[in-house]
RNA sequence: GGGUCCGUGGCCUAGCUAGGAUAAGGCACCUGCCUCCGGAGCAGGUGAUCCCGGGUUCAAAUCCCGGCGGACCCGCCA
């Protein structure tokens, strides 16, 4: 028999016995059966603590209880169930068939191949994954390498439990950071993407550049206007950042001396905020001219995100512009209809929408699940100018994920709470009630460089090709140590694969609501518990099988598996559809990631001790099937955080 | 000031949603293991007031309250 998730029928199966036991021995309690994996296996496979909490409800003590309630036990509708046993406090200990387990899951996992472990769930989703999202100004950094592999994880998850999953980029292409860009574009013109192979490297580090330059000329304009006025304190502190800038400025000038000469050469004609902000009104009134100006230079970051989000084997279905989000009528819709709500107020002649307001209602907070003491700001929405802001806009292009989508979820920074909250909150007041409670953030903590902030716009990050770079390089040189016959080209795709997985193992590998403090070290550590030493097993795993032939996997018999490293093994096998179920209804990657780990540690010690191909007939026959699953189930789990394992490394 | 999140051996992390039996891994350190399917490995060892204090409970790393420490948010930035 194929079972497409055998340890999760193991379960509803002691959970069945155990329900109708209670039922009969004391019918007038309610009892929810909760099952634990016990500390040790002496103590079984499954334990029950029901009668730890129930004896006394029952005015009896926990041993004599669940001495009652095993006598009430019947497992002729169960399959896996060896037996039960009281033990002492009142534990119910169940044991599994162990050797039936392992049998029936190599069997399933060895017939269902590809799709062993993907257990699909019984009501489908459309499910909308909005992720990276990375503004076009500078390349994706590690920063951002954490919500793009986090997202693109949940993305394969969901889609392998069975939903229809669609991933959308988020182009931030309005607003005044791109305008600041532009105008550095509209000075310099294409010199800008020159000096680098990849555009979005040379546009960030433009972007730094005229930033600087910005930032420095109003500085000193302040620090003036300061010491004129006798205000020497406040113009020290001006001054500070002032010098903190012009640091930032001679670090990029390094690079970038030739194109820094042009644009201080233009802004000589001009004043610049005044340029940004013309540049900012008119593309969003959709000037041609501004047009022409900001999408190009846009276009061409995007092409460097491209370039990288495919090194790292992450791609999207839709690259939403939120200027075509401004540009149609979404934007002035959502705000005619919040104004007419009530729950918009005019401070300084500016819209604000009171979202505080709405989330008095505890019944509200409940059902976006908004914490009780969460305090919600008001938010406005649009400038004196009457141009719009970010968060009017995202209200906007809420609405339009949830045009196809029963479900959108956000990966967005934990710094970000507040205004995913508001969002929510206007969506429930434009009585999109449903689609506020199914919109999820899915927060995920910042990572931080140890001694400084990492900063965009003062050019202050580390790019995720940089990483890679290192990572990949790393890996060439290991591979090269250890598996020097190997040809030069196969080393090198062998050290790209291995590079870019140890890097998202170290990403993923973390619970998402920790901060990552960042470290080298660490994430180009190939020992165990990590994407190589993973990779590593699959490969000496690959090694067996390659040499004997899977052919041969078709006839095995399961009871000459006796030793209890292989049993182990053949259990954790037995055990990935639940946990693949499990991460997916939590959207847990990290947990899938812990379990290759684990499944890899167990299968080095198997490999260790228990020879496959020179084993007896029988018993290599047995392994052979055992490692055969193993590479299935390890396959299938590594796919789903976005690593796929090479044959030889 | 208010709020949210995080706080587990020297360092990093799992366990916390659904409270249960000796708190689980990695790094570092120490001891063994390559005539044996790949040593990016394996076997073992040293090392923990689970931030502190209360409370709930037969039972708390886990739930509740109050502190402390760190990060972040409270913009006519995005």
């Amino acid at each position: 028999m194929v079972y497409d998730n055998p340890w999760g029928t193991f379960l509803v199966e002691a959970r069945d016995v155990l329900e109708k036991a209670f039922k009969l021995a004391y019918p007038e309690l309610e009892v929810k059966i909760q099952l634990d994996k016990p500390p040790s296996r002496e103590y079984g496979d499954l334990s029950c603590s029901a009668c730890l909490s129930l004896a006394k409800k029952a005015s009896t003590n926990p041993m004599e209880m669940a001495e009652v309630v095993l006598k009430h036990t019947s497992l002729k509708d169960s399959s896996f169930i060896e037996k039960i046993v009281v033990s002492k406090p009142g534990y119910l200990n169940i044991y599994l068939k162990r050797s039936l387990m392992v049998g029936e899951a190599l069997k399933s996992a060895l017939t269902l191949k590809d799709e062993w472990g993907y257990v699909k769930t019984d009501k489908p989703l459309r499910i909308v994954i909005e992720h990276t999202s990375v503004n076009p100004i500078h390349p994706i950094t590690i920063g951002h390498a954490r919500n793009t592999f986090l997202g693109d994880s949940l993305a394969r998850i969901l889609n392998a439990r069975g939903h229809s999953v669609s991933k959308r980029f988020y182009v931030d292409d309005v607003g005044g950071q791109v305008a600041l860009l532009a105008y550095a574009y509209k000075l310099a013109g294409d010199a800008i993407l020159k000096l680098d192979a990849k555009p979005d490297h040379a546009i960030g580090r433009v972007y730094t550049t005229i930033s600087a330059l910005v930032e420095i000329r109003k500085l000193k304009n302040r620090a003036e206007n300061l010491r004129k006025s006798g205000k020497y304190e406040e113009a020290r502190r001006v001054e500070d950042e002032l010098s903190d800038w012009i640091g930032i400025l001679s670090e990029v000038e390094k690079k970038n001396s030739d194109v820094l000469q042009t644009l201080l050469n233009g802004m000589k004609f001009s004043d610049p905020e005044e340029e940004v902000r013309e540049i900012l009104k008119a593309y969003e009134l959709g000037s041609e001219q501004a047009k022409q100006l900001i999408r190009p230079i846009v276009e061409k970051c995007i092409m460097g995100f491209k370039e990288t989000l495919e090194r790292v084997d992450v791609s999207f279905d839709f690259w939403d512009w939120e200027s075509e989000i401004v540009w149609s009528s979404i934007v002035r819709r959502v705000l005619n209809r919040l104004m007419k709500s009530g729950c918009v107020k005019f401070e300084n002649n500016v819209p604000e929408f009171e979202a505080g307001r709405i989330a008095e209602d505890p019944l509200v907070r409940r059902r976006l699940g908004i914490p009780d003491g969460f305090e919600i700001s008001s938010l406005t929405l649009l400038r004196a100018d009457g141009l719009t802001l970010y968060p009017t806009r995202d209200i906007a292009y809420s609405i339009l994920k949830f045009q196809n989508a029963d479900v959108v979820i956000n990966v967005v920074g934990f710094d970000q709470t507040l205004p995913q909250i508001q969002v929510r909150l206007a969506l429930y007041v434009l009585g999109y009630k449903e689609q506020a409670e199914n919109q999820l953030h899915y927060s995920y903590g910042l990572v931080k460089f140890p001694g400084f902030k990492m900063s965009s716009r003062r050019g202050r990050y580390i790019t995720l090709d940089h990483l890679l770079d290192e990572s990949e390089a790393r890996a060439y040189m290991e591979v090269s140590k250890i598996s020097p016959h190997l040809s030069e080209d196969e080393r090198r795709r062998i050290a790209k694969s291995v590079g870019v997985s140890a890097v998202k193992y170290s990403l993923i590998s973390v619970e998402p609501s920790k901060d990552v403090v960042f470290d080298w070290d660490r994430v180009l550590d190939f020992k165990r518990n990590s994407a190589p030493f993973i990779m590593y097993s699959y490969a000496r795993a690959h090694g067996i099988t390659s040499k004997i032939g899977v052919e041969s996997v078709e006839e095995f018999d399961p009871a000459f598996l006796t030793q209890p490293l292989e049993e182990e093994l053949g259990l954790n096998i037995a055990m990935f559809p639940q946990v693949f179920v499990e991460a997916s209804e939590n959207l847990s990657p990290h947990t899938l990631a812990m379990y290759c780990n684990s499944l890899a540690t167990i299968f080095n010690s198997f490999y260790d001790s228990h020879p496959v191909i020179k084993a007896e007939k029988n018993v290599r026959e047995a392994r052979l099937a055992l490692v055969e699953a193993f590479k299935i189930t390890m396959r299938n789990a590594l796919k789903l955080i976005g690593i796929t394992p090479v044959e030889r490394m």
